[in-house]
DNA sequence: TTGTACGCGTTATCAC
DNA sequence: GTGATAACGCGTACAA
């Protein structure tokens, strides 16, 4: 057992041909009888050996590796239901393929920009996947000007050169709003994520439009930020309110459980007395009590889709790649709301 | 402004040396005099050249990456508060140093061997961490036949030639123990993670310990699999039992926030009826209601630790690179505990 | 300090 | 149509 690792030159010349031949006959690509094609993989499979990376890398000028820079403080990153079935989703496009996926975490500010340069300085990545997308979203330029490949996660409202994976939330918004509205509310509230997110101010805009449509106006629109914390804050101060909303629509489960969480502490009763609707449909929502109702998207196809999408782009001619629409997030019904005449 | 990369060809026309010196030049390495240090420098500095990380990759054998293999099905994985905190510690060392992580989401199973030989055949990375140990861990064995670095997040049991990086879970699950203990609760049950987890059991084994110290005996032991699901089932069985328990010791807060739900389903009140605690202090652990009473690490040193320990054995002659220990996870108390009198 | 071989595939050019 | 040869990508390291 030699503990070297074998070349392509000791497949060459075990097969009697040259490094060239090996390298046709690996990538398949014609000029090469068939009976020579076939002794060279035999010799390669005899020998176990698999092309370097490195030295594929350096030879083609690719890193075989796609790269995800998720720009969000560790706290609120923490419990985020997104990520994990989202990176699941592209791995299981990577894997098969032998691409690699380098992952970045940075906290927002300086840190984000200086990411996507050293991945794209250090040729670490093929191309990056843009989550969050912001109004304004600079990192649309950066990475034009850097020359790295990207697809964005849903469509940015700049130009963007770049193609879009999308995963609309506004119906899986307006569903709930819909809901409610059945059950008899009228005074309904709305804690929203950051504004300077498209997904939240989508999630927003969703929830006014759904509410006019009905004839309806917000009962309140407080802007948070994601968090636990913020969400009780933000329910705090609408349950203060001369007007208590009798639901609160929240953009996502964190919020809305710690909301929850919150008004059961003020001894209001849910939903009995104030109906609660989160957005993700994380683990967790089905369990607490009661049960949240709530909107349920696939981030694991979101992640094959984006990662599939993301490598057409890289393998591909010039030619533009077409954006991808995945079916909605869809409402979930559980007992954290209620018809309001129950109360 | 061409839009060609410099190579270290150029630096050296431009500063009048050959290659080789300008390898030296950015090593910093001796040989050369200093005003020729200095003029290659600021040649590579206009230029604005930096070396190619897959030239480097080639030449010395080196990823300059590290991998993190995380074996859990998504779903599990999802709203999983240690991973997130853990990365950003990493990334705060590899960052400054140029390093990359790479990361693989693979189902338990078939899926976790493959991923590892990958990373190490593919020379993706420089060194992996282990976490999650199992017993009789077969990733020891496979990493050192690989000869892939590493180092094990906590100790592993079987002999391991691999640094371990420890953050003992005991001190935190012994501490809950006392806190029901001297709350007044005598019957005390435990609710464990999948038992082929080093962690899981660890845990269990100083639930055990505890209560004997205060001359107690466990009302019951659920093995359960950390996933919300599984913590409400155990949760009902132990609500069955003839001699209910007053307090639930979960082994980690997802488990206990929807026992916890379950409870409250079944019209148990916490803390009156029954007192829950956690273990990992995740966002949502202090927001739900009522808050619960957990233990909390930080996931982040874990994270900062375990990289430099893993870069030490990277970078180091052979000689071996002590364990760390990091300071133990600490008692949490909210209202999720109370005296048992007060019911 | 310099020159050059080396790490390891890929690909363009040539020859049979 | 088959296959060999050699240059290339870009630093690193050793002999000179």
């Amino acid at each position: 057992m030699s503990k070297e690792r074998p070349t392509i030159a000791d497949v060459a010349t075990r097969a009697g041909v040259s490094k060239g031949a090996v390298s046709f006959a690996l990538n398949g690509r014609p000029g090469l009888a068939q009976t020579t094609v076939d002794r060279i993989l035999a010799a390669a499979d005899e020998l176990g050996w698999r092309p370097s990376n490195r030295a594929r890398s350096l030879s083609v000028s690719k890193a075989f590796a796609l790269g995800l820079v998720i720009t969000r403080d560790p706290g609120v990153l923490s419990s985020d239901p997104f990520f994990p079935a989202f990176i699941g989703g592209v791995e299981s496009v990577l894997a098969p393929r032998g691409q690699a996926l380098v992952l970045q975490v940075v906290a927002p500010g300086e840190g984000e920009e200086a990411g996507y340069r050293r991945l794209a300085q250090d040729g670490r990545v093929d191309g990056v996947f843009l989550s969050d997308l912001r109004h304004n979203d600079p990192r649309i330029d950066l990475l034009t000007s850097l020359g790295l490949p990207a697809v964005t996660l849903n469509r940015p409202e700049v130009p963007s050169p770049f193609p879009a994976v999308c995963l609309d939330d506004r119906p899986g918004t307006i569903a709930v709003v819909q809901h409610l509205v059945e059950l008899g509310h009228r005074r309904i509230a709305h804690v929203a994520g950051p504004q300077d997110f498209v997904h939240a101010t989508a999630r927003t805009e969703a929830f006014v439009s759904a509410l006019a449509e009905a004839g309806l106006q917000p009962a309140a629109i407080e802007t948070s930020d994601f968090t636990a914390i913020g969400g009780i804050e933000s329910t705090k101060r609408l349950l203060a309110l001369p007007d208590r909303p009798t639901a609160i629509v929240y953009a996502n489960d964190r919020m809305a459980i710690a909301g929850m969480g919150a008004a059961q502490q003020a001894g209001l009763r849910i939903p009995d007395d104030l109906s609660v609707a989160g957005f993700d449909d994380s683990e967790l929502a089905e369990f607490v009590h009661p049960g949240l109702t709530t909107v349920r998207a696939d981030p694991h196809a979101f992640g094959e889709a984006a990662a599939r999408t993301l490598n057409q782009l890289i393998d591909g001619d010039g030619s533009a790649v077409p954006d991808v629409e995945l079916p909605p997030a869809r409402l979930i019904i559980r007992r954290s709301t209620a018809n309001l005449e129950d109360s």
